[in-house]
DNA sequence: GTCTATACACTGATAGAC
DNA sequence: GTCTATCAGTGTATAGAC
């Protein structure tokens, strides 16, 4: 690597941090000043670490978290059973091991306040690095399923998302909520 | 009625550009000065309508906003058919016709921005207005269910809220996405 | 009902010392 | 690498004229 992995910690802390905030209060909420402060420095020393800005800081840490997905999520799906369900509840315990993405409002809220080729750029990555790849793995089972794989994926993917607004008033562990997701999604709510 | 509709409705005209504006770029982003201009107004104007300032505006908005979908709802379950997917479409068609809720965003992004006590008594009539009625509904045909009510209630209005997102990116027509939503909910993703 | 003027706090950003 | 100092811009909110 062109850099030694302490030259680069410094710079992934700073990234850590502002994903943690970005994504649970949105890029307009979250000031600079808030950012640094929970890595104890001063706002201004951010700018050491991100010449770019607030809106720079943004877009690398979006592009970042997006690339970890694929690469977790496309090693999930290559090294996983052939099994449907079982390899869906491997895919969705990783997801909720992860920082929560929250993808719609980042689409409706977020990427209109920056510059819109950058929000275009984070866009088309979020669909390369999210939605095409679970599109990709439910195409496998494309024989056994009624309807489109891209509009089974999408509904996969937003179910799993929606767990972290449900964990907040249901007592059941994340487990079991993944559980009675997946379920729901391949067998639906009638009983047959 | 104690106001004539006209001293309300310019009062009106000031929620309906709020509500519009706070739905799609969330509460911190929207400034007065974005509400105010397209009212035709000056910022310092809108205080004559709304005295409670920004934060009492988007708690007035949020109100009147569930109590119309709490209405709207319990009028389509208590005059809808028997049928459980016939009353789920209408009950789909009429949540798009509205402006779009965004319930995850508002309490993860949203709420936080402002005062717990007013965050509160918002999440409390999201809860009143919005789930409560559905899970009631979804358990009136419990012993049909595979499930507790209250989950696949919640199943139901993400799936339909999330549609305003699938929208950007598919050529299909509301029906069609509320139609399939519905289909992948009730009988689930996998041939039987 | 709407305006102008203004106070006040906050935010992103730059320059330069250490 | 982090700091202090500082600036321009913007946001909420108030006071008072019309």
């Amino acid at each position: 690597m062109s850099k030694s992995s302490n030259e680069n910690s410094a710079r992934e802390r700073v990234l850590d941090v502002a994903e943690q905030l970005f994504a649970s209060r949105g890029y307009a909420a979250v000031t600079l000043k808030d950012i640094a402060k929970q890595l104890g420095i001063k706002q201004a020393s951010l700018y050491y670490h991100v010449p770019g800005g607030k809106e720079d800081l943004f877009v690398e840490v979006m592009l970042r978290h997006l690339e970890r997905r694929r690469q977790g999520l496309e090693q999930i799906i290559a090294a996983g059973s052939l099994e449907l369900e079982d390899c869906l509840t491997r895919v969705g315990v990783w997801l909720l091991s992860q920082p929560p993405l929250n993808a719609s409002r980042i689409v409706s809220t977020d990427l209109p306040e920056i510059a819109p080729e950058k929000a275009r750029q984070i866009e088309r990555a979020m669909r390369h690095c999210f939605f095409t790849p679970m599109e990709r793995f439910f195409a496998r089972y494309q024989d056994r399923l009624r309807g489109d794989a891209g509009f089974i994926a999408g509904r996969f993917l937003s179910s799993v998302e929606a767990l972290s607004l449900v964990k907040r008033y249901s007592p059941k562990t994340d487990e079991q909520l993944l559980a009675e997701t997946i379920d729901l999604l391949l067998h639906g709510a009638l009983k047959s």
